[in-house]
DNA sequence: GCAAATTAATGATTTATTCAAG
DNA sequence: CTTGAATAAATCATTAATTTGC
């Protein structure tokens, strides 16, 4: 049983080669690796025409000169049906009591057991309490950051934000510089789109399964 | 059937349990820290029975006599441990035409494509072939802001960079039949334990799906 | 020659930012 | 404006290559 799983699939875009030419990859100031006797060299079985896609993708976030970037050309076109996560006031009720309990990144069995609980009120995936969870995190902690700065000078003129009713109390430790290893893992999983349901119909799911958006950024 | 999928789950150590014990949860090894606080009303069925796999001894690889083991032959009992991916020499080589052809960050299909290619080199996971994209992006990125900042200036007697011959055959391949979409998604899915599916039945691999834990850093 | 100690690479996670849907 | 989604940057951790002392 079990193995039940949720996913979603997108799509992808490539971003054009930029120019760095990087001629001689090999490079490695340490060794080369060549574990394997190298019998396969030929990789040639694998075409990887089908991977490469050729239509420049938009680039992201100009970072760096030598980019020319000009991502936001938007030939919009909302994909219907996919559209993105709204979660209903029980799931976020369910997540926000989860994150005042300490929870703050979850693994994959408990967004996987958090999903499938919060499924009952309505439609949600993995993806989405990750997603939660890391942007929850991360805002609370601007938000904190925000008004702790906020009121650290410049204490007049007003105070419409409560400063703290959160309980830091977990991560208030989680820093120790010297923590000996503790690091965390999660399963991962990539899933076939599973094509084959329907013949061909498929090229457009709708669905969340395929929330193709268009280009942009 | 359709549907096929892979799935890898990792493990970590635990480590000291932060703070948050909570009850009685379970003193499994590997106890998934989910804080089921008190409060629990729906959530409160999560068990965490969970699979996780009680022989985590790193049994000196083995199990198969076989198989397994794919790249290195050495004695080097490298491997199984369950722990982190070594790319064969030719899985690099593929992974780099790859990205010199232009792909940057593959998406769900893709990788899952790309891993199924490069599994006949040894093993090899959705993940690891995502997360090499990441990296040798970012570390491409780095190298390059680097050295142009370093030898901005130093015209002269130096060479040993090949400016420009790059192929951006890309073009060449002009493969279109690709969904319209341009913007990046992909695919998630969590996936219950369930670990020996994956390439090779290399049952027992160390590596199991790790319960982590909220925030430990 | 080898095995511990060092170091360079690089795989794997987490955090910070950014973009855009509603 | 809020916040779901996605990526890049930063960081951590582990492995392989190299060095070093015997």
């Amino acid at each position: 049983m079990g193995n039940m799983k949720m996913h979603q699939l997108a799509c992808g875009f490539w971003e054009q080669e930029p120019l760095l030419s990087l001629g001689c990859k090999r490079l490695r100031p340490l060794a080369p690796k060549l574990h394997s006797n190298s019998t396969y060299t030929t990789v040639s079985s694998f075409d990887l025409k089908s991977f490469i896609r050729p239509d420049s993708g938009p680039r992201k976030l100009g970072n760096g000169p030598s980019d020319e970037n000009n991502r936001h050309s938007p030939p919009v076109e909302t994909h219907p049906g996919g559209t993105r996560w709204n979660p209903t006031q029980e799931q976020i009720g369910v997540l926000e009591m989860l994150y005042r309990g300490g929870m703050r990144t979850p693994n994959a069995q408990q967004i996987e057991q958090i999903t499938e609980q919060l499924g009952k009120y309505g439609k949600i995936e993995g993806k989405n309490v990750f997603y939660w969870f890391q942007n929850h995190k991360a805002r609370e902690r601007q938000k904190q950051k925000r008004s702790s700065l906020g009121l650290t000078h410049c204490p007049r003129s007003s105070a419409p934000i409560t400063p703290i009713t959160l309980d830091t109390r977990v991560e208030t430790m989680e820093r120790e510089e010297d923590s000996p290893c503790k690091r965390k893992c999660r399963s991962w999983s990539f899933e076939e789109e599973d094509s084959r349901s329907s013949s061909k119909e498929d090229e457009n799911r709708t669905l969340e399964l395929f929330p193709l958006h268009p280009e942009s950024r």
